[in-house]
RNA sequence: GGUCCAUUCGUCUAUCGGUUAGGACGCCAGGUUUUCAUCCUGGAAAGAGGAGUUCGAUUCUCCUAUGGACUACCA
């Protein structure tokens, strides 16, 4: 047993991070920090058809943003003491273990051509390659020795695949789902390694990685449960038992709606991302949205993860990234796969803008409005992010509730109108116009106290002249305090609203 | 089809044999507010079904049902 705490994260690069896996890598570091030890990233490109450029950036770039930190690996400062981190980089490293698999007859050459294969397969229900059925397929073990030999300097393509023996009880420790048992004649002799492009399958070369780079603990998402039996019986094999790590398999991430694995279709069909950033496919072209893209702090996203299908057994619900390496423990994780619930996903992130404080969010805020070349003074837009930031989930949303304080209305709300334009209102508006224009000190504090006292001395309705107020400077019935809004905007842009809203505003009949 | 895993409010979940089954999101109602929102208070809402074990099961065991994952020369 490997004293040290050592995790790997090992993603295909084979398209973007899905979200399942974001959540696989931050539970993965999550418990590396907590025990003190290290997470390593690793490659996992064994598969050199299904390549995709720019995928590990994508991959990299996304725990950067999370701050999910790695420590080791691909990614990390500096490399470390077992690099390569890439499976392609490592080929050279795999066929000893191949050949002493071979050597131990433990393993054999098989030649059976995918074609053939697949015609046992549409030929008997439920074929498997295994003890059962092996003596009958073109390998090592049913050709003769010379055959054998002739065939590889023939350069004719083969597969090494691993010898099962029937039979076998084989058991599985996992941390999150205790001991599971598997026969050994329901696991089938898995392809290895394959001559064609020289490179092990996914079974050999992570078993071989982890061993190699003292691996403590696998952590993987639960689609790995039915394999994680040949990999035990691949650290037997290999002489490793006592090296092994131990296993926790994690709960799925599901669709929210109906049943099934999340997937990148159900983003686009019920309109959320399922990406920590967007991406754009270099074959197709085509553009999946990303979390950072729609607007989301990354620690609203680790805090809304985290929860997913893990709980510390308090009723606390926000954590940084720091409380949660401090209570994390595999031993909480659920059994059970996780539906996504993205309107909880939004109410983290409303959750952590109310935390922040404001001058980081003036500056994204104040970003967006150059964007509509609005150029104002940050204090300014700090002033409007305090106080409208409450109303909304993310940034780009504080636009909506705060354009009044950047801009004149063009239009009026008719529902609005409708409810609190008396005819007496511009003659009342007029007045107040006057009222204004004796007020120096524009203080919210100071115009509240001037214009309430002008209303009740003159017993005015104050639900419809203040209304007919917002009316004119907001352009609709919304918004925060009048007082703060006239402050805000200043003494002079208040009454030229008035004036503009006077001059526009018809009563509107029932 | 086979193997494995799972099953508490609509959703995420707490409960480690005895609870009025708790919290959160969402939803509904009321209150606060000059408006809208926020906020506050309250409400509706759950142990898949059946056998056992036990004085007592949501909790332990088994069966059934349902759901999921896997079943490639993918990872």
């Amino acid at each position: 047993m490997n004293s040290k705490v050592r995790v790997r994260f090992a993603p295909s690069p084979t398209g973007p991070l899905h979200i399942g896996g974001v959540r696989t890598a931050l539970y993965n570091y999550l418990f590396a920090k907590k025990h003190g030890g290290e997470m390593l990233l690793r490659i996992e490109d064994t598969d050199s058809a299904r390549f995709v450029p720019r995928a590990e950036e994508y991959i990299v770039e996304s725990l950067n943003w999370l701050g999910i930190d790695i420590d080791e690996g691909v990614g990390a400062k500096t490399e470390g003491a077992h690099a390569p981190y890439r499976q392609s980089e490592r080929k050279f490293i795999y066929r000893k273990y191949v050949d002493q698999l071979l050597e131990a007859g433990l393993a054999y050459i098989a030649f059976d051509t995918p074609a053939e294969l697949e015609a046992k397969r549409t030929e008997i229900a439920n074929f498997q390659y295994d003890a059962k059925t092996r003596g009958r397929m073109t390998n090592s073990l049913t050709l003769p020795v010379d055959e054998v030999k002739k065939r590889i300097e023939s350069d004719q393509q083969y597969v090494v695949r691993i010898k099962i023996e029937p039979n076998l009880e084989i058991k599985v420790q996992d941390l999150i789902r205790g001991e599971v048992i598997v026969n050994s004649s329901v696991i089938d002799d898995k392809v290895l390694f394959k001559s064609s492009d020289n490179l092990p399958t996914y079974h050999l070369a992570n078993v071989v990685d982890d061993y190699l780079m003292e691996i403590s603990h696998v952590i993987r998402g639960e689609e790995w449960l039915p394999s994680a039996p040949l990999h035990v019986l691949l650290y037997q094999y290999l002489g490793w038992t006592d090296v092994m790590p131990q296993f926790a398999h994690l709960p799925l991430l599901l669709k929210p709606d109906g049943n099934g694995k999340l997937s990148k279709r159900d983003g686009d069909r019920l309109g959320f991302p399922v990406f920590p950033l967007n991406w754009k496919d270099p074959k197709t072209g085509e553009t999946s949205s990303g979390y950072r893209e729609a607007g989301y702090f990354p620690e609203a996203v680790v805090n809304f993860l985290a929860l997913l299908g893990w709980n510390p057994g308090t009723d606390q619900e926000i954590f940084s990234m720091e409380d949660l390496i401090e209570q994390f423990s595999l031993e909480r994780v659920s059994k059970s796969g996780a539906k996504f619930d993205y309107e909880k996903g939004k109410w983290f992130n409303h959750k952590y803008l109310q935390i922040k404080n404001n001058d980081e969010i003036a500056a994204i805020f104040q970003q967006n409005l150059k964007e509509k070349n609005i150029d104002v003074d940050v204090e300014k837009v700090k002033m409007v992010v305090s106080l409208v930031k409450e109303r909304v989930n993310f940034v780009k949303e504080i636009w909506d509730q705060s354009a009044f304080f950047f801009e004149s209305p063009t239009q009026y709300e008719t529902k609005a109108v409708q409810k609190r334009w008396k005819p007496e209102t511009p003659t009342q508006l007029k007045e107040l116009i006057d009222v204004l224009h004796t007020i120096d000190d524009f203080t919210p504090e100071n115009t509240e106290k001037k214009v309430l006292d002008w209303i009740s001395i003159n017993n005015y309705h104050i639900g419809n002249v203040m209304n007919a107020f917002r009316i004119s400077i907001v352009g609709e019935a919304k918004g925060p305090h009048m007082f703060d809004i006239v402050a805000l905007i200043g003494k002079d842009e208040t009454i030229s609203r008035l004036k503009k809203a006077i001059e526009n505003i018809k009563p509107i009949e029932l």
